[in-house]
DNA sequence: TTCCTTATTAAAACTGAGTTGCAAATATAA
DNA sequence: TTATATTTGCAACTCAGTTTTAATAAGGAA
């Protein structure tokens, strides 16, 4: 179930995100929000936003949670997904514009794919 | 730094990775080994195969770490990677044979790529 | 075989991300 | 303003994975 009534703690959570340059972890989320809101809240309204389709989550390599916003990434289209990208120098998170192209593979049914990259960013690649 | 001594534990876990048809998470292997292996050294002894090229480990969507064998799964190629399929229906999580491509993306360097899909498997689907 | 060095192991306590249950607070409609 | 359902905070919990330390055992040398 999305969410039904408008809070402050949506405000700041999605203010949080519109104002970051890529994608952003829970932790990190939690670490910034702290004293304002409690873990539990930021946990639930995350999955919220992902249930109304204005955020998308996924894992790191370290397993830890990251969300971003959803610039038209249809949850219905899986053959051809963006990859998240991960920068082991400066640790930033963000989703890549490429679209990776998943082939048929005969006798399975994929539902939902994702593709993490790990490397140096353009920022860090200077 | 690898494995140098022939050991019981090593034993034990190599001959339960051998005889499993897919990948294993350390969950699975911790509750089939946990009265013969300490949980600490099956923690370990996976790492030290990783090292020593013998396993390759992943998260899956829980975020939880798979190991499977390495059938010639180089260390150094990362545009071709073979993705990770984990079966909603069984649970069973495996290698796919099929290589996905990876695209340059001008001013990214990619290290390291890892591929979940998630679906439904071949027996399932019957 | 016996001894010695060093890798390996078990055990227990810990870490930290994420979850659960419940009572208190608050948004919103009537 | 009131009623009610949603949202929140808090505290306690879960559980995969890690760390520390002392005991054990592999394997080479004598």
């Amino acid at each position: 179930m999305g969410i039904i009534r408008k809070t402050l703690s949506i405000d700041l959570i999605l203010n949080e995100i519109n104002s970051s340059s890529g994608a952003l972890s829970v932790v990190e989320l939690v670490k910034r929000l702290h004293e304002k809101i409690n873990k539990t809240t930021i946990y639930r309204v995350l999955d919220k936003l992902e249930d109304d389709g204005v955020l998308h989550s996924f894992l790191d390599n370290g397993g830890l949670t990251w969300y971003a916003k959803c610039n038209g990434c249809s949850k219905s289209v899986h053959r051809d997904v963006h990859p998240h990208f991960q920068c082991t120098s400066c640790g930033k998170v963000q989703c890549l514009e490429t679209q990776i192209h998943i082939p048929e593979i005969p006798h399975y049914y994929i539902s939902h794919s994702q593709i993490l990259l790990q490397g140096v960013c353009k920022l860090c690649n200077n």
